[in-house]
DNA sequence: GTCTATAACGAGATAGAC
DNA sequence: GTCTATCTCGTTATAGAC
């Protein structure tokens, strides 16, 4: 039977990551401290060392595997059997899971500290956004294509507006209580996009 | 002759809001120190801790001026001799400049760093937030009447998305260097609103 | 891999002289 | 109003034992 490979991620490195990554997504990356990962996590910062070096390669590996997951994300939607309104709409809904969490996204969290970041870290914030644009421009190109979705201009100028206007929600919905207000934005965003089904009935 | 008022601001005071404001701007709340602003001005940080006793203090000394400043700035707006269309340009060039300035609207960044701040603060940023839906909605209220704008649904509904998105153009822009970014998406939300001129000419 | 111990620095804040 | 001096604490980071 293969033993674990060196590279398989360690209980503790998983662990590390999960509870750094929700203090970056509520408190922001200058907002929480080695201390606060280790006091969740009942270890010490010595460590958290052991396992990355400083916060700038914590940081690094933050955004490595949330920008994978999303990237998963997006192929499974990608795959599913249905016409692109479903699909822009579960795409919405990944960010609408993320603020369920009272979270904001964890790069556009980032975004706005952008200035205050490792160059190696604003690398992969813009590789992130990037990686959306592009996405959802296929997307939106598809659709077009369908009939299913309407929209002026490019589609990459069209995708930009989308992910801009999603994480702009969730930065104005946080300070309020539930996900209402985020809700109420995008649902109407994305209705902006999407065209009445022709055959079976009208919008209700 | 009247000697000056004890409610003025010294030139202290200002200098110290002009610097701590840019700072917040573009570092975050987090992302900056009494040091920071004490350097700038060339004075010490206990020089500080006399005009603002701590950074709470300061913290809402910064939004005060700031949403009273927007405030000049809708009203201005307001009473400018034009049709709503133009007004809700005049607005979205507002968060133009700022970004020019390569900074995020304050109250946006405030709201990434929402769960860190102390309490009065925090509804202060709520303040702002409501005080930007509510003129915008009285001007979306305005334009619909005068038709020469048109949206779904409720005009609060509406505002929020147009706050949200801005506030996200801002937000996902900055990492990028220029204005373009922002303004493709900001245009083109401005342009989703505005009904094509009926009486003069159609839209270029 | 995790610990104790500690270094080295920066942050917010205060006392008291001028 | 601004300074020097100092305090306390938190944060990042390292050395070396286990």
């Amino acid at each position: 039977m293969p033993s674990r490979r060196q590279s398989q991620a360690s209980g503790t490195r998983t662990a590390i990551l999960d509870a750094a990554e929700r203090l970056v997504q509520t408190r922001g990356f200058n907002g929480f401290s080695y201390a606060d990962v280790a006091a969740e996590l009942k270890i010490t910062t010595a460590a958290l060392h052991y396992h990355f070096p400083g916060k700038a390669e914590l940081g690094d590996a933050l955004i490595e595997r949330y920008a994978a997951r999303f990237g998963e994300a997006l192929e499974g939607i990608a795959a599913m059997d249905a016409f692109a309104p479903a699909k822009l709409r579960a795409y919405k809904d990944l960010y609408l899971g993320v603020l369920r969490e009272h979270r904001m996204c964890l790069c556009g969290m980032l975004a706005a500290e952008y200035q205050t970041l490792p160059d190696t870290m604003r690398k992969s914030v813009v590789g992130f956004l990037d990686q959306n644009c592009e996405w959802l421009s296929a997307l939106l190109e598809a659709g077009r294509s369908e009939r299913s979705l309407h929209f002026d201009g490019t589609a990459p100028a069209a995708a930009r507006m989308i992910v801009g206007a999603l994480e702009g929600a969730m930065l104005v919905s946080r300070p309020y209580a539930g996900t209402e207000h985020f809700e109420l934005i995008a649902n109407r965003l994305i209705e902006d996009f999407t065209l009445p089904a022709r055959p079976a009935r009208a919008r209700r």
